[in-house]
DNA sequence: GGTTTAATGCAACTAAGTTGCGAAAGTAGA
DNA sequence: TCTACTTTCGCAACTTAGTTGCATTAAACC
């Protein structure tokens, strides 16, 4: 069970998951309501929100934890299995909403995958 | 340029990529060694090998830095693009000589991909 | 409003990884 | 093999992400 109070703080950690469709590090996240919530509240949001299929949890190529929202997800079934960018020039992180075949490996059963890719977003082409 | 000097602390952790062919989190290294060197000599060896192109690099579900021996890298060039397995029940990690195809996305330039397989390895699945 | 209990703040902690510097050990040349 | 030069190592101190315990605060339901 994740949420069960709607408090300030968690409305304000959802706010910035709804206004932009960007994956946001915790790291990221930490430095945008600073002076509004704790380090320790903040993790603990995105923990319950994670367990509520609200969001999801990946990591960056920086070793960093990265969270975004979900789509069609909920608290039992998670559809994370979706690759996600992330631009080497701006560090700005989408998820990608397509999928990648994996060719099936004898002697291996595959539950998960976390797909990376790495390059440049559309922004920082032109 | 990586290692110049071919110490006894360069031949130990090159000791151990060569007896087996499993990736090691550098946690686990640290620990293999221990008594034997410092953690920041295992740090800055292998910086080193992955310069020369000796090892590669990449992170764990753990978010712990993992390393494996390369196949056909050099200094210059790095194929590092295959994708890993990581066991979810004893943890071990292996390179899969498998290729991935990519679909390709528009206005994005993908330069590198960093995909980890999650499951059970064969070991575990009998 | 009062009570219950989840959620928060704070401080202290753990653990991975980094840095600076003096000491030790490769390496090359005589 | 001895010497000089430079890389590498060990140590201690540090940085930073993430966690934990506990007392306090504030949702939510009556």
């Amino acid at each position: 069970m994740g949420i069960v109070r709607k408090t300030k703080a968690v409305n304000t950690v959802l706010n910035i998951f709804e206004h932009n469709n960007e994956a946001k590090s915790v790291v990221n996240l930490i430095e945008l309501v600073k002076g509004e919530m704790n380090k320790t509240t903040v993790y603990r949001i995105l923990d319950r929100l994670e367990q509520d299929g609200t969001i999801h949890c990946f990591n960056g190529k920086d070793g960093l934890k990265w969270y975004a929202k979900c789509n069609g997800c909920s608290e039992n079934h998670h559809y994370d299995l979706h690759p996600h960018f992330q631009c080497t020039n701006c560090d700005k992180v989408e998820c990608l909403s397509l999928e990648v075949k994996i060719p099936s490996l004898k002697n291996h059963k595959v539950d998960t995958t976390d797909i990376l890719l790495m390059g440049q977003c559309s922004d920082c082409l032109t």
